[in-house]
DNA sequence: GCGAATTGTTTGAACGATCAAATCCGCGGT
DNA sequence: ACCGCGGATTTGATCGTTCAAACAATTCGC
């Protein structure tokens, strides 16, 4: 009942009447070996039931085919702790299909991600490192990079001098263009003074987001209707998180407003948004989120959508080369080391929270 | 400028000038080996900063260290879809005190599922697998059981016919109870005609969790306001997602119904309730989840929380007993086969989406 | 038809660790 | 002195694979 020991290459070797190589030859370099040769082999590996056993492989090769990703903190949780979770969903998927694994680790801050890394490495157990959540000079992108650690950031390095610097390879979304989108989606349906509630100055990411909603505004109402001062006046600024978001506009709703609707920079800043509006007694007061979470789905919220496939994508293509699977050497690199990818907005209209439709009718717009 | 060569075991056996072998002992058995000798052989580690190559390790001692986990597929995700996520989150920290590592798969159905167990087993890329997502007669146990893979189902395998079967562990949340206590808490609040919003009878989980409203109906008001007949009238039915939770109550409410509140098995069926009574013009209907999603946060809604980190912990426990550091053999095995965790009923008061609370008073009540 | 190039296959060595058995060492007992 | 004993340390073998070089079998050019 003992568990049979699995075969190996000799096993299929000797049933085959070739030699290890031969087979080890069928299996990483087919085109090599004669036809008839092949087949018979392939024959003694399938009546064998034989796989090649991995770490063997690893340790001969000092590669992995393995992918570390840190899964930070339960306590960040958070509805836009779920981005964090699709991306990991979509990387997995596509790192399958690559013939990758993903590995998952924690650590409490910088310095303990950058032992794990520091673990990984020496241990051979990841080819390569994705790195989330960058912040102003993360100092993880500069021991990586030190260190010759391949790796790709998601979200682009703020801190870095030069963003086009090969050493620091990065795949983020364009969060200008995606707020662009949701401003110009209002400017559409006849609206003006279109809000921006966002977080407090400072975070690259942030920043970003914003910019598109400036450059929105100054292009579709020109200087008269969006100068500094006038953006200035419908910019609104709290911390992340429903309640902050829900406190700070029931304020502004106190003290009246011309605003008539509000692009946010998340899905936890709009639902708080939302829920304050509402409660005012705005039923059609129109609001966009940005990351698409389920929550928005589930409230009818429309929302800025990630398309975290794509970033999986390009994260892999950074990481293997176009087409490849393996990972590369930063030295093996050609051609851009970065990739900004377009969001794409998704328009809803449910009409209990946010109803986005004009009186009343279920016309016109896009829809997914 | 080529990454310098990682230091080997024999770079720190002639360091501290001593053999391969007794520093392989400081690193696995330190009490075998004299103190002296001990300090030595640690001093030369860190002044070369050696660290173990896993995939040698792996190779010699036939372990990986790593536990596998299928991430399903994107399409699934939804409100619940997180708690899976919140799981793997828990798991991986948990993991990671016990020296293992997590490792994310991909599968689209359960033969591929499968298929990737064979994979994984064979290339020794991991020791133990967590099965989630049981279902009746679930033939991925029944191919982890008969070829001796190390697993834990976190689900109950439903359709079984011995649940105490050795040879299928499981850990599952005891959701009858967490149901028990949210109609409790309602029925200490003077309601009496709570009603119950599942899924169609037939699956396992749900079954399980309406039991526990049953049960509890039973217990408050004994036979006469809970016969069958009673019971059976306060019970929707309906598919699980928010939408078609709102489109049953929307119809239920329409035609006029004593309902006083509301306990769910899922936390979009509650937000979709909620929405359709807050619609309707029941401001203060009550309404309890089950998951604790960040949505349910987010809202407001009072939600029963599965504990997933107890989960994680007594995934592992059985997995690896009590402390152990290594995966045990099925027949290596003492003790329970399975673990049954008690969820924990969270009460929120927002007062805007659900309130709970009676007549405006923010009084009594737990809180976390 | 013979050496040279080409293709296909085999052989020894290595990857870096742990296991199992052998060796070394100090010490107490007869 | 000698033997035996037990703890500390070392030595040889091994895990399953791929690399690099050697070897065998064809094909090619003239």
């Amino acid at each position: 009942m003992t568990a049979t020991p699995l075969p190996t290459i000799d096993d299929v070797a000797v049933a085959a009447g070739v030699s290890r190589q031969t087979v080890s030859n069928v299996l990483n370099a087919p085109d090599i070996v004669r036809e008839a040769t092949r087949q018979k082999v392939r024959d003694a590996i399938d009546a064998l039931g034989y796989r090649p056993h991995a770490s063997a492989r690893r340790l001969r090769t000092q590669t992995s085919s393995t992918i570390g990703i840190r899964l930070g903190s339960l306590s960040r949780g958070g509805v836009s702790g779920a981005v964090l979770d699709r991306f990991l969903h979509a990387l997995t998927e596509r790192a399958d299909s690559r013939g990758m694994r993903i590995m998952l680790f924690t650590a409490a801050d910088e310095a303990a991600e950058i032992e794990q890394y520091r673990r990984l490495r020496d241990g051979a157990d990841v080819d390569a490192l994705v790195v989330t959540g960058t912040a102003y000079g993360d100092a993880r992108l500069d021991w990586l990079a030190d260190n010759g650690v391949p790796f790709v950031a998601f979200g682009r390095p703020w801190g870095s001098a030069d963003l086009d610097d090969p050493r620091r390879p990065w795949v983020d979304v364009d969060g200008a263009d995606g707020v662009r989108q949701a401003t110009v989606h209002l400017a559409g349906r006849g609206l003006r003074r279109i809000g921006y509630l966002g977080w407090p100055d400072g975070s690259g990411t942030g920043d970003d987001r914003r910019s598109g909603w400036v450059a929105a505004m100054r292009e579709l109402f020109g200087d008269d209707g969006a100068a500094d001062a006038d953006l200035e006046a419908l910019t609104i600024r709290t911390e992340e998180g429903v309640a902050p978001a829900r406190v700070e506009l029931e304020r502004l709703l106190a003290g009246g407003t011309e605003l008539e609707a509000l692009v946010c920079s998340s899905d936890s800043l709009a639902l708080g948004a939302m829920m304050a509006v509402r409660e005012a007694g705005h039923p059609k007061f129109p609001v966009i989120g940005f990351d698409n979470t389920p929550v928005a789905g589930a409230v009818g919220l429309s929302s800025v959508d990630q398309q975290l496939d794509q970033v999986a994508l390009a994260v892999l293509d950074l990481l293997m080369g176009e087409h490849g699977r393996r990972v590369l050497n930063p030295d093996e690199i050609e051609g851009a080391r970065h990739r900004l990818v377009t969001p794409k907005l998704i328009v809803r209209r449910s009409s209990h929270l946010a109803p986005v439709d004009e009186a009343g009718s279920t016309a016109s717009g896009t829809n997914e």
